[in-house]
RNA sequence: GGGGUCGUAGUUCAGCUGGUUAGAACGCAUGCCUGUCACGCAUGAGGUCGCGAGUUCGAGUCUCGUCGGCCCCGCCA
């Protein structure tokens, strides 16, 4: 191939307007697509700001190389830019485009098994295996350019705060508590493990006792657990730790920083957000983390269904069960298959049916036998709408409350607009729940969470109802953020660690230095963590993580780029003093 | 760990109750074409029907297992 001087860049194919008209730029690019009609051939040039027409025309002193070219193919490309005697709209660079007078193939590519352009008509494992060309995309480069700002956005912001940016370890120990850890073995002590952070939280809060006041860092996490559309094994956290302040003043901070990152898809945030105790969340939206965008909430019926003379909801009443029941607002139109498949989802999601009512042209109906009476007494009673569905489940109180909130959301797809954010604060988590596997209290956040100070005599009588300083914040019904305020006196700590079970010598060897770090003056500090990647997904409109992860694994945990996991060698596992079961 | 769903040409898909030569579109190759922008026209190449067993005279189609993608429950903040 012959060298050639080329122009030094100037601008990127996207970039080319009208401005340029006249001048002699070269571009580098990828071909997203060619035309040949003969004597005259139009190449569309792609590079991350977007596309520009190249025109090879009669002029061009080597149209052997057009033979070379093809889709994806890198050229740098000199020549004039023209005015279009017939622009495209649907270019931003339509009004110009550019003849050539050199190009340069400055490297081939092979037929691709699929264009950037195309991506959304093909399997997410055949993007996946070849991620750089699905990068490639324009609203790929898109997501990740968005990214980027939202990143330095946040960074900006945290340090006009008075944040600092300090780096964890992340070869870390392994925790008793929470999710599963990705474990790294030693070299130099057999048998012996580092642990990826599952979050920086101990470091964060050494850091207080560091008199650093205020903390953040982007940083990756790690946790060994079963994926979703909106969990990753590593996933990246915007982590805030701070002393001296209490959780309102926090929650503004993070609430203009959410404005902040907002705006760069111009989203008018209003301050402050909603906040919701949990107990409020699960009664109303059966859900620690509601969408507020859905209209209708759950509602109790059980007193109402009394008069309905129904067997069922008789023995279940006797039973102590409650009745939860939805008013779906014009609904009343549903087919006779449409409510079947209502009652088999609400099975498949744990329960055990769902009862219909509704007013159809002939009168009042339900798949309950009830009178019609008893229906349209109901109705007025409620003052529920005539061209409203009801839809009734029956279970122990909790029980009953998650599926009618999880029916809530399945039918409420239609009102998650994606253009509008509910921001919402739930506040108030019990400190512990039962864990009914382990037939022990359990953490709901983490094992630092501080209780309210109010309750603390209640840690011995009645620890179930002990309420936390913890709160998550939620948008759209997806868990963006979660925080508390931490346990600062060792007396508590270590009173917590032991309601939970654990045993002395774990609580000594995995959290020994801790506790140490609180007898030397440690302040009262509390704080957050964002999802990152999840706020990115909702920012974009995207409906899965891995829209907004350059590398991310499938939801068996494997990467289909690089095959990892893969095996090591046996002199690996044998200087890790290793063997595989 | 469990449930659902998908896997056929490079890609996206069709393929009836099992039947002999597995189709279409796009892409690709070759030729023609000077204003296309989903260019057009013509011709052509291209298949381990994910993999493995089984049933059968015969399997893309049925059964079992297995691998992989996605969604959900459990798990995980």
């Amino acid at each position: 191939m012959a060298e050639r001087k080329l122009l030094k860049r100037e601008t990127y194919c996207g970039a080319v307007r009208e401005e340029h008209v006249g001048r002699t730029l070269t571009v580098y690019g990828w071909v997203n697509n060619m035309r040949e009609l003969g004597g005259l051939t139009f190449i569309d040039l792609r590079d991350r700001e977007g596309l520009l027409q190249i025109v090879v025309n009669e002029t061009f002193a080597r149209p052997d190389q057009l033979k070379c070219i093809g889709k994806e193919t890198v050229l740098a490309v000199s020549g004039r830019v023209v005015a279009r005697a017939k622009p495209n709209s649907d270019l931003p660079s339509g009004r110009v485009e550019l003849i050539a007078s050199d190009i340069e193939i400055l490297a081939a590519s092979e037929v691709p098994p699929f264009v950037p352009e195309n991506r959304g008509n093909v399997s997410e494992e055949l993007r996946f295996r070849h991620r750089y060309i699905d990068l490639r995309n324009l609203g790929m480069q898109k997501n990740f350019k968005l990214r980027s700002k939202v990143n330095l956005r946040a960074r900006n912001f945290l340090d006009k705060e008075g944040f600092l940016d300090i780096e964890t370890p992340m070869l870390t120990n392994a925790t008793p508590e929470g999710a599963r850890d990705y474990l790294v073995p030693s070299r130099i002590y057999k048998g012996k493990m580092f642990a990826l952070p599952q979050s920086p939280q101990q470091f964060k809060q050494l850091l207080m006792v560091a008199g650093f006041e205020r903390y953040y860092q982007i940083t990756r996490c790690f946790r060994d657990e079963d994926l979703r559309a909106d969990r990753q094994p590593e996933f990246t956290q915007i982590d805030i730790e701070m002393s001296f302040a209490e959780h309102d003043e926090l929650f503004s901070i993070i609430e203009r920083l959410v404005r902040e990152i907002f705006t760069l898809r111009g989203h008018d945030v209003t301050l402050p957000f909603r906040r919701m105790p949990y107990k409020e969340a699960m009664e109303k939206y059966g859900s620690d983390k509601p969408d507020l965008r859905i209209p209708y909430q759950i509602q109790d019926f059980t007193d109402e269904s009394g008069t309905w003379n129904s067997d069922l909801l008789n023995a279940a009443r006797a039973k102590g069960e409650r009745i939860k029941g939805l008013v779906i607002p014009d609904a009343a139109g549903f087919s006779r298959k449409q409510l079947d498949e209502i009652n088999e989802t609400g099975k498949k999601l744990g329960g055990r049916g769902v009862i219909w009512m509704k007013k159809a042209d002939d009168g009042f109906k339900s798949s309950l036998k009830v009178a019609p009476e008893a229906i349209a007494a109901f109705f007025e009673k409620r003052r529920i709408a005539p061209d409203s569905l009801v839809l009734l489940v029956a279970d122990a109180e909790a029980q009953a409350l998650l599926l009618a909130g999880k029916l809530r959301e399945f039918l409420g797809k239609k009102f998650q607009d994606k253009n509008r954010m509910e921001f919402l604060w739930v506040t108030d988590f019990p400190l512990f729940f039962f864990n009914e596997e382990e037939k022990r209290l359990d953490s709901n956040h983490h094992p630092f969470t501080a209780p309210r100070p109010e309750d603390i005599p209640l840690l011995d009588s009645r620890p179930l109802a002990v309420m936390a300083i913890a709160y998550d914040l939620v948008l759209n019904g997806v868990e963006i953020g979660g925080g508390s305020k931490r346990i600062h006196d060792i007396t508590l700590q270590k009173k917590v660690f032991q309601m939970l079970n654990l045993a002395d010598r774990e609580i000594e060897e995995k959290f020994g230095f801790f506790l140490t770090a609180l007898k030397f003056g440690a302040p009262p500090h509390l704080g957050i963590a964002l999802g990152f990647d999840r706020l990115l997904m909702l920012l974009t409109g995207e409906d899965s993580i891995r829209e907004i992860i350059a590398f991310p694994k499938t939801t068996s945990s494997l990467c289909l780029l690089t095959g990892s996991p893969s095996v090591v060698s046996q002199r690996q596992l044998d200087e890790l003093g290793i063997a595989i079961k």
